[in-house]
DNA sequence: ACATAAGCTGAGGCACCCCTCCGGTTGTTC
DNA sequence: GAACAACCGGAGGGGTGCCTCAGCTTATGT
């Protein structure tokens, strides 16, 4: 995301006005560049969603999708941020999103998953484990499953405790979202 | 810690001379500006460990750090990092971790943290909390409470489930704390 | 009052980066 | 093989940021 233009065109072997030509915005660059991430993720989700057990499922999701986040800095810098005014980008988000509510909600239906989570907090998760990602590629690349397994536990029912702090509403998620395509 | 320098020296009424003057490095800067909130966390740190009870001793130095960390952007960048070469970083950041140690190892050998948690463990909590404040000091910026909250559930001894991953090393975790000073 | 020190300024050199646009190359069609 | 379209290259204008340094201003001390 923060990739020089330039520097991609240099690397490419083309010029930069033929980076252009291709590519007018450096989203439209992106999206091409993930699309084989983005199916990548798609077969896993169909497989977790297929699992029998609501809990497994659940975690074979997580599972998947971060999987995929660590293997692309791309995927990883896209899954965390919002492109309001772009309709692909904005479809892509929402689809994700409602996937990962069906997958949370049929986990909790089951009282596997406790009652208090929300979409919001599964975002946080994304963003949490993209930042280990950046930090932990380079050094320890299979860190990310330690905090997965570890964060499980705090989302299994029977070990809940109240949180004293209620989860962010739509907007404030959304806005999050956008902020950090604007600055971070 | 991505401000520019001229920004800065603009915003102070001052020539970018005399920044350069005062502060020959931006870590100079930086450190300079983050002394109060290293007096503030120093401050809640020492609260924290003076309370009986282990448990809530970790529990009470985590807010502690945590709060510090969303009121101050300098801060929650200086967290993340290491900056090999500059000893006073380094003796900053040392002390910090030993008394992460200090205050997890009383809470295990108390039995009320699970035993297979590490530094690195909650070095990750710091990253992960700093990338959630990115996204949500400006439109939700009680929101890192709730996630603590959470994670406290995942931390809790009983009934922990087994991690499929060992922690990282000690090279592995200074490795990607200094590839963060360099990159994101 | 004068010398010396300390402090401040901002132009300027260098390095990136973004994006555009025009001239040149390659390919296609009849 | 001529006309046309599609494609490519890269110089160039505009912007930002880093950092230095020569010259000017303001203490300080005797």
């Amino acid at each position: 995301m923060e990739a020089s233009l330039e520097g991609i065109a240099r690397d490419a072997g083309v010029a930069i006005g033929t980076l252009y030509r291709h590519f007018p915005t450096r989203l439209d660059l992106l999206l091409a560049a993930l699309e084989p991430r983005l199916r990548e993720f798609a077969d896993g989700s169909k497989k977790a969603l297929e699992i029998d057990d609501p809990w497994d499922g659940f975690v074979s999701y997580l599972e998947n999708l971060f999987r995929v986040q660590a293997g692309d800095r791309g995927f990883n810098d896209f899954l965390s941020r919002r492109f309001p005014g772009n309709a692909d980008t904005e479809r892509i988000h929402d689809q994700m999103c409602q996937q990962i509510e069906d997958v949370l909600t049929r986990a909790q239906d089951a009282g596997q998953v406790r009652p208090d989570i929300t979409l919001a907090d599964i975002v946080n998760l994304i963003w949490s484990n993209g930042r280990m990602i950046d930090a932990t590629t380079a050094t320890a690349p299979t860190a990310w499953r330690r905090s997965l397994y570890l964060i499980l536990d705090a989302y299994r029912a029977e070990r809940a405790h109240p949180i004293p702090e209620p989860p962010m509403t739509e907007k404030q998620l959304y806005d999050a979202m956008v902020h950090l395509s604007t600055t971070a």
